[in-house]
DNA sequence: GGGATCGTCCCCCAATCGGGGGAGACCGGG
DNA sequence: CCCGGTCTCCCCCGATTGGGGGACGATCCC
């Protein structure tokens, strides 16, 4: 609180990098930006020399991935914290830059006071992303948390398949799935040793995993 | 953007009601105050008669369930939504919110410019949630999309219980638990009983569903 | 020392499940 | 008109699971 919060600021983008600088220049008291850089390979050696307590990262960097790079300074430098700043508000980038290590996902709608604060956030230990983002994953998980599940689009599922595979993934058992779907329980099985092909899996509990870890859900 | 957001607060506590106004005092062409109550009878009154944009609500109301009021309040007043506005940082209230219906949960710590925002977000659709809540709960997400699981200290299950729970979840047979715990496979039923009894199901899938139901998971 | 709880393991038996077949009906495209 | 895919249902059989017991040692608390 006391301390400014380190940063560096990386982004192909020159234009984004001004922005950024003029951005927190009105807040030298808590956010001080130590360095910036265009490339991953620059960023990479910036952050190892400056040791930041923050990294300010594009998911977009260019040819190269912001998500390596993250991956590579959480493991070069661990007390530096990486925030992602991007325009896609898609909530699977959000998943894998958290996979990644990073400490935040922010879009670049933010304004100054909202991003210092963000930034201290993150530099104490906090993990943040953006709220209305982030308001869309937690619908994502309060759902996934109840297993509702979608027509499986992946995978070639067909109608029928899917319908069973929610309901399994309800845990509900042969004979109850039979009499929800209005069917004899023999084709329900005969149903579940396709699903279990498709999903190359030997039994329902391992279904449901791959189900749910797939995101064969809504 | 343009008509200001109209807003109903509900909190039994008078003070807080009179932080809330003041706070939001300095915003009138953005968002107005239409009305404000301390139970959930009132609240429900007035809900219905003024159908207010947004409706800021604790999820402590005194004796009633936040939770309840805002399940009858989506349920009666469709267009309006329901933000919480809490002190309990706790990823299981925001399920629990969401699935109410919720259409935000910010912590009391928010500034008046960002509730202001965020209020407007709300009312165009958005669901908000304060991002290092939404922080670990996309955390959360992620690993649920994997399939990681942690002790879960709900239901009074054991060390050992919550072991086997998780890799139950992950999708292994008996055996593969007893193999991956150096457990007789005996010890895995004994286990798998006692989580049954516990978390009142009869089944293996019904317990995974159960587990990610309740959230008993990192 | 006596409970209570937990973790480990065992037996038995019935129910469910998974895997291998196959079959008839329907529908759409080639 | 035939072929492929889907959906429905059937049989058989072995493997796995669930439910009911019980037993033994360890630990912790009163």
């Amino acid at each position: 609180m006391s301390v400014p919060v380190r940063v560096v600021l990386v982004d192909d983008h020159e234009m984004i990098l001004a922005g950024l600088q003029a951005m927190l220049a009105g807040f030298a008291g808590r956010v001080r930006v130590v360095g910036q850089a265009g490339t991953g390979d620059e960023a990479a050696r910036l952050v190892t020399a400056l040791r930041p307590d923050v990294v300010l990262l594009d998911v977009r960097l260019g040819p190269e991935s912001g998500l390596d790079l993250c991956r590579l300074i959480t493991g070069r430098v661990p007390e530096a914290r990486v925030v992602f700043l991007s325009v896609y508000d898609d909530e699977q980038y959000v998943f894998e830059a958290l996979r990644a290590g990073a400490g935040g996902y922010l879009l670049k709608r933010v304004d100054g006071p909202e991003l210092v604060r963000r930034l201290e956030e993150v530099a104490q230990g906090e993990t943040v992303v953006d709220p209305t983002l982030a308001g869309r994953m937690a619908v994502t998980a309060a759902r996934l948390t109840r297993g509702e599940f979608w027509p499986g689009a992946n995978r070639g599922l067909t109608q029928r398949e899917s319908e069973v595979l929610s309901l399994l993934v309800g845990g509900l058992s042969n004979k109850a799935i039979a009499a929800r779907l209005v069917l004899s329980e023999e084709t329900v099985k005969s149903h579940l040793r396709a699903l279990y092909r498709k999903l190359e899996v030997t039994d329902r509990s391992a279904a449901i995993a791959v189900a749910l870890r797939e995101g064969l859900f809504r």
